[in-house]
DNA sequence: CGAATTTGACCAGCGC
DNA sequence: GCGCTGGTCAAATTCG
């Protein structure tokens, strides 16, 4: 049987360990939400390239220059709420049942100052239930509520692709994670997380990083392992 | 009791 | 013209 001491260090060691696994599996979790990022503004670019080509729909064509905003908001996939806190006030008017949804489409007017125009309609997104897709219509006459937009903005991860919305989330992240660095970052997994917001300023470096991952091979795999290594520590049965 | 939300009814646009 | 669908209205209901 092993002394008390050497059983100590070895829980000390597998508690540092899962510490680590954790903020990896941290890590990689904002990546992946960067990397949805990156789909969800391909595939708007994709049906904005598509609504051109039919005659009949200008409005959406028309839509992606500014009137009309979408924001994918991610959510916990339990809440079937459709609130999405944006530092507005809204007063819901309806809900409706669409064909190419099983989800309710809630409607919105807004209601922070008399006159405003600006309606949203949100709905859960029939791709992923864990995200929401608000979709805005007009713009604000009225200046944003700062204090209820910070504090909702920091629950919640709102990816905003052809948004007039300003919406500015903190997030934690090295976008310059390569395959390599992963492992040697498991050494000083504090390494790994920087101010997002610091590098927020230059959206379209971020966006190479992000295009230049996706190519990797390299980051695909370490991807992959890290997932794997997560998987298996809470499953280390199976 | 007033404000906010829910929900069924109604209306307009579009395709067949 | 008819039916389908999305959007809005407004009475009923709920909540603080």
């Amino acid at each position: 049987m092993d002394s008390p001491n050497y059983d100590e260090q070895k829980v000390e060691a597998l508690q540092a360990e899962l510490e680590c696994l954790q903020k990896e599996n941290e890590a990689m979790g904002l990546v992946l939400e960067t990397m949805s990022r990156k789909y969800n503004v391909l595939h708007q670019a994709y049906i904005c390239q598509e609504s051109d080509k039919r005659p009949r729909l200008e409005v959406p064509a028309a839509a992606c220059a500014s009137k009309t905003s979408k924001v994918f908001v991610k959510t916990d996939p339990g809440d079937q709420s459709l609130i999405v806190k944006d530092g507005f006030q809204w007063r819901k008017y309806g809900q409706k049942v669409t064909k190419d949804n099983p989800s309710p489409r809630a409607y919105f007017k807004c209601c922070m100052a008399p006159g405003c125009p600006v309606k949203k309609k949100v709905q859960r997104c029939v791709e992923d239930k864990s995200y929401v897709v608000a979709t805005y219509d007009g713009q604000h006459n009225h200046d944003v509520d700062s204090t209820a937009a910070g504090q909702s903005l920091s629950s919640s991860s709102i990816f905003s692709p052809a948004t007039s919305i300003p919406v500015r989330p903190t997030v934690t992240l090295d976008l310059n994670l390569s395959g390599s660095d992963i492992s040697q970052n498991r050494r000083n997994p504090s390494s790994v997380m920087h101010d997002y917001s610091s590098s927020n300023a230059n959206n379209k470096s971020i966006e190479d990083y992000v295009a230049s991952l996706t190519k990797d091979p390299n980051f695909t795999l370490a991807l992959a392992a890290a997932v794997a290594r997560s998987i298996k520590t809470e499953h280390p049965d199976n």
